[in-house]
DNA sequence: CTGAATCCGCACGGATACTG
DNA sequence: CAGTATCCGTGCGGATTCAG
């Protein structure tokens, strides 16, 4: 008989880690996104423009993307001030927070 | 005056920060290496052939490739047998074992 | 001020065929 | 067995322009 949910072997078990490791990565995979964080690490929390002059190579364009998708991973919040003119402020999350481990080990090895 | 030798600042410093991160990243950015790692990780050794096997969906080309980068990162060693048929051998370096650690970190911070 | 929309070039990865 | 060599499609990031 073939079952309909098999085992998962070691193999199955360390493919699947690879992934979600890969998955994780993809998370702070971006020309911008390292450098987006460490500004808001050390500041807490910036507004758009701040970013903007913070790291001029970056194009607004891909400040904008890289911004939206750590906000869609839940590593940034987003928050806007409905006024004249407008105001938007980002910061990290406490997940965003969580990575300091993550690259704290990262340096570490880089050493 | 203007120093020909300036004193960093601390966005130099910061900024210096984030891009040997992404340097780090860099080295194990790849569509298979963490899979061509966590193989690595797992049986201490393997030749070119049974990584093929265990990672069917990456190319051979991929496979050579990303092998290559790893050995000049110093990840990963190669040893050649001269022998036929040919017989090389992938094995984690100390560098590359010491991924583990980065990896503990990330995985922590992914559940 | 904070974006959205568009166009474009290039590097990455996939597919296939060939070689010592 | 363990690679090269080649072609090709897609996606990422850059530059520029428009908008609320």
């Amino acid at each position: 008989m073939i079952r309909s949910h098999p085992m998962p072997s070691d193999a199955d078990e360390r493919d699947l880690c690879a992934e979600r490791l890969r998955e994780a990565l993809s998370r702070i995979d971006g020309r911008w996104k390292l450098a987006i964080l460490a500004h808001l690490f050390e500041s807490g929390s910036q507004r758009f423009s701040k970013l903007e002059r913070a790291i001029p190579q970056a194009s607004q364009k891909m400040l904008t993307q890289h911004l939206r998708e750590l906000e869609r991973d839940g590593l940034v919040s987003r928050t806007v001030y409905p006024q004249v003119p407008p105001r938007v402020e980002y910061r990290l999350t406490e997940r965003g927070n969580a990575l300091k481990s993550v690259f704290a080990a990262l340096d570490q090895w880089n050493a």
